[in-house]
DNA sequence: TATGCACCGTACCGTACAGTACGGTCAATC
DNA sequence: GATTGACCGTACTGTACGGTACGGTGCATA
């Protein structure tokens, strides 16, 4: 009926459990299944099934499914983010901006990405702050990344904009084009690596056309 | 238990009983509360409650839910399409570019635009044909408009571009800009005018420099 | 006044799902 | 060999919903 003794250490969270393998088993699922049939698409029973086990471990783990589901997205967006600082290159400017503009592309039109993006936008009303975490992890992160590199092109006279952050803006604005909302309506495939890398050329070809200073 | 009678003209739907303005009367209803709690969300019971009639008379004049959903789409995509075409002007090229530019940007960050595409990416899965829709509504229309202006703009020399439809969704990127993808994930209320305003004067003034023939 | 029809109100059916309960199994530990 | 605890399997509860059935009401027309 009741706790008796707490238990010796709290973990980060609070008192589970079993292991950390087990719970990463279950996100795997979770995020097999909720990407792919969407919050309400999905129930427990059919975590539980697909899992091997049972709802019962489920809710040891997991206090409800909304917390499952949050704890799906936690880990995705940071795996968003991991994935988003591969590769910075000691190279020049537009290879620097092209290596961003195409990592930006290929995260936001993947099929993990748009997936997420379809269910939080759907979320959007009653839970903004998950949208905010993809925001934070995905697309802001590219915005930092592309600001600074801009700035710096800035004061060393390779570029020319008032507002390296708005000019930042401006090229993911390009890079995104029209790929990303056909991809969250469901109207185009998931790009392959051609396709990105022209629009990623396209978009700092267009973006250095606006900010290149004119020669003296 | 069998029809005995077929009724004396169909419609233009199979036999239904009512009055056009109570179909009117139900997508209002479905309209208001489909938009705000999404498809999965909504009851049938709820939109019968709040037509203040029976879902007997609901079922009448739909077959289902889906069927329901569908028609709300269909109806919503054509006053989208309406309203973009509000205020052709036969003024400057600038000024003509500026009123689209204003026109998609308010479109595509509307409440109910943006509602729209939250519910529709979210069933993407199951109904591409209802992004489809929206896209053929929406953003395919500004698009179509913006081509043949820019088409004609590169022919009198105006403009200096390859393709005027690549060129019209360069245009279309800039205004959307990051404010659409926000929106999407529920980070920012809809934007006032002034808003619109100054994103649509920056992506047409983008645009002009990014396309205007450089002077011979 | 009688007939038909759109509509209401309500009760109902079948199903699906979140979450709980509980007995039993297996492995590690003591 | 006994205890512990994670876990399984299954059955269960309560609720919500899509869709149907049906008796009754009020208005229109014949």
């Amino acid at each position: 009926m009741s706790h008796l003794a707490a238990p010796p250490i709290a973990a980060t969270e609070t008192r589970r459990p079993g292991s950390a393998e087990r719970r990463a088993m279950i996100l795997a699922v979770a995020h097999e299944l909720f990407l792919d049939q969407g919050f309400e698409g999905t129930s427990m029973s059919e975590v539980a099934a697909r899992l091997g086990g049972s709802k019962g471990t489920l809710y040891a783990y997991f206090d409800s499914k909304e917390a499952l589901f949050e704890a799906l997205i936690t880990d995705n967006c940071a795996r968003m983010s991991a994935q988003l600082f591969e590769g910075p290159e000691d190279t020049g400017l537009e290879q620097r901006l092209l290596a961003i503009a195409r990592g930006y592309i290929r995260l936001v039109t993947s099929d993990m990405a748009v997936r997420m993006i379809q269910i939080l936008a759907a979320e959007a009303r009653r839970r903004p702050e998950l949208g905010r975490m993809f925001y934070e992890a995905g697309p802001a992160v590219a915005l930092d990344r592309l600001s600074a590199i801009v700035a710096a092109a800035i004061a060393d006279g390779t570029l020319d904009a008032d507002d390296p952050r708005l000019a930042a803006e401006t090229l993911l604005s390009l890079a995104r084009g029209k790929l990303h909302l056909k991809r969250m309506l469901g109207q185009i495939p998931e790009p392959d690596e051609a396709t990105i890398d022209a629009c990623a050329r396209r978009a700092v070809a267009q973006f250095l056309r606006l900010c290149r200073p004119i020669a003296p």
